[in-house]
DNA sequence: CCGTATTTATTCTGTATAGTTGACAATATG
DNA sequence: CATATTGTCAACTATACAGAATAAATACGG
């Protein structure tokens, strides 16, 4: 894995982020992969890939306001770069590539 | 990574056995993922992934006969199990489900 | 208001799995 | 034997999982 070269879940994380628009921290985006993959995400896996994807220059981060609700820490927002907008693009385009005009493959959502 | 979950490039390598059909032996595997993703794509590294994929029950392979061709060993070519099949349409689905709708995504092949 | 329980969010630690890389083995042909 | 083609191995790094620990803020009883 020398040069970035995306993982599955960072993949995931980029994207969550991406459709979270301005609300996107750990928890928000663990749900968004959960409703998507139906399956459990571990926060703690979702922590550790921002913040590989930050050190890779993929997203940035920018503290909240301490919320008004109940109690609690403050909320980390996270963006997507330019680079991490072209990787997700990259991805996306050659994982549709591959799997446009597989026969086999039919019978799903797109 | 508890259970199945493929990985990103175990995802590519399923997807171009699916595209390949009856020729899916390591090269053209190779050559498959480098062509849509641009990328160079070092062998070992598909051998290490088919080995991953046939444990775990998502791909089956035989040897074929000894080339014709120039030389060089017999090939062993690879199909997927309805179990592969399963696992790539759920990943597929995963992610189609992510990125639609997502403006800030257009501008791509799909 | 002081201390403590509670809530929300993030970080840390250890382990397992996925992926990279280059060298090496096998097998065929000229 | 030299060379081409395919496949295996071993050592290493990176990703991901799982759950415990820590941080920061608020509410509330005394």
């Amino acid at each position: 894995m020398s040069r970035e070269a995306l993982g599955y879940f960072e993949l995931l994380v980029l994207l969550a982020i991406l459709r979270l628009e301005e609300s996107a921290y750990g928890a928000t985006i663990g749900r968004e992969i959960e409703d998507a993959t139906s399956k459990e995400v571990i926060l703690g896996s979702v922590y550790a890939a921002l913040e590989r994807l930050q050190e890779k220059g993929l997203v940035t981060s920018r503290l909240g306001e301490v919320t008004p609700e109940r109690g609690g820490r403050a909320k980390r927002y996270f963006r997507l770069t330019a680079k991490g907008v072209r990787d997700v693009r990259a991805s996306r385009d050659s994982l549709t590539t591959l799997w446009t005009g597989i026969p086999n493959l039919a019978g799903g959502r797109a």
